[in-house]
DNA sequence: ATCATCATTCCATTAATTGGAATGCCTGAT
DNA sequence: ATCAGGCATTCCAATTAATGGAATGATGAT
């Protein structure tokens, strides 16, 4: 079983390929050290985490030890490096606070109470979405793995392209946002060129809310409607159900549609 | 409304007074603040940081700059520095991954939801619990400031009880563990002397759980039982119902505590 | 007892941090 | 349009801390 440690893989946006990055210096490196050493639940020693970095000894110590003066890395019985308590303290204690969750964070449950699957709120960056907030249904044996911080592309996502159709409103637009990399295939039903998601825009914009039918994963759709937090024109983000196509087919987020909406305002004029 | 930022109050353990620190430097000063920084959800700017941390702007700028370069902050909108996604990413993957909370998450989302309750899990460090996950019922008006990775005395809690009452055998070892400092008064309740606390070990002890009858917060009661994660001698932490008093008395849960044990046992079997 | 592995400490060299001061940039007032 | 004030950013020489090869402890297995 999970006896030593598990170097994982399947990380990271774009920058950091930590391992054999550019010779990191200073605050760089601990902080470089800080980000690896989230990838190891089980807690990593200091000579693995030596090897990851490829830095000599002496200064991982030291990175680590900084860590743990700080209280954002702490050591286990054994003597493992994990992630400290602080850490995580600090980052729910923000989470928590932000003002965008305290105000979805209960519309998010409700939504995925009535309709037993996974709700996000996830806000558009660049060419991609950032999941900023995710309430799981109670007993599914199939759960998203999805993460708080994680990112997908935005042109086969719900939220993406509903997020999208609000800026992209002709076709020039959406070929200069799509530019000159191809978007990326996830799947065979991905929209991949700037046509298909130009024609998919329009009718998000008409109807007014977006979906993803399996174009992210196969096997998982999507619907996403926005979310005006600031100002009432600029959706500031977007709230999406993700289910199981056997299980909901698009067509069944699709008729559900308008109860969505009514939890989104309800939980909003709570507020106000 | 909520324009410019919150510098917060009531945070950290002991170490840290941020403020006028013994003047961090290098890597140390860079991790500060991150720290500091996240007691601001709604942001901050350069030289509230600076007076924050009462060092010069360069300094700051430059740690901050590394900080979002490694992309554990960020910049918002109006050029504030903010936690960076990847932050959060790091934190919530790190902890949706630690064994304890993935063997635990779906007895906790039973509980809070059986007794429309809080239910927490939380370890023993020292003379306090520091919890590790917590799970909250849904439509709850009132809600639990704990967050994950924060703490509580351990003599004034049910979790802490719970522990303690594993390890702290003899009246000599209460009076050990209380050691010279007197146990804090957080509630008229709260037990401070070694004898009292002793005590109640020896009662926790034989009912098999804690309670805590307004002890740590007037209004507000708590059930406490070990869990075995490792070893079947030795608990690893333990898993609470917080509620309110006058919604349901300590006596109710008392009633409710092997219906605890139930949902505990059946969703550890589920795994095993 | 011996060996292997890992954590920790040492220290001269090297290279990065430091912070006072100057500059650039934006916003709002006149 | 112009100016003032607040803020972010850049410069650079002196200083100070990080660096890493090698030596030393600590720990546990054979």
């Amino acid at each position: 079983m999970a006896d030593g440690s598990t170097p994982p893989d399947s990380m990271n946006t774009a920058v950091g390929s930590d391992s054999e990055a550019g010779k990191l210096v200073g605050s760089d490196r601990v902080l470089a050290v800080l980000k690896e050493l989230a990838r190891y639940p089980d807690g990593v020693s200091l000579v693995e985490m030596t090897r990851a970095m490829n830095s000599p000894k002496p200064t991982i110590h030291r990175a680590l030890t900084s860590l743990c003066r700080s209280g954002l890395a702490d050591r286990d019985a054994r003597g493992h490096y994990v992630l400290g308590d602080e850490l995580l303290r600090m980052a729910f204690a923000h989470y928590d606070a932000r003002p965008e969750h305290v105000r979805l964070q209960s519309a998010l449950k409700q939504l995925a109470e009535k309709f037993q699957e996974t709700a996000h709120y996830a806000v558009l960056d660049g060419r991609e979405v950032v999941y900023r907030a995710k309430v799981d249904p109670h007993g599914g044996a199939v759960r998203m793995t999805s993460v708080i911080g994680g990112r997908n592309p935005a042109h086969c996502t719900a939220i993406g392209k509903v997020l999208l159709s609000r800026r992209l409103l002709t076709r020039e637009a959406v070929e200069a946002w799509v530019g000159g990399a191809a978007l990326q295939r996830r799947t065979p039903q991905t929209m991949c060129t700037a046509e298909e998601l130009h024609q998919a825009l329009e009718q998000t914009r008409c109807q007014g809310f977006g979906i993803d039918d399996q174009e992210n994963e196969v096997g998982v759709n999507c619907l996403a409607v926005p979310v005006f937090l600031k100002s009432p024109s600029e959706p500031t983000g977007a709230v999406s159900i993700s289910a199981l196509t056997y299980r909901k087919p698009i067509g069944a987020l699709i008729a559900s549609v308008d109860a969505i909406r009514d939890v989104l305002a309800s939980s909003a004029t709570e507020r106000a």
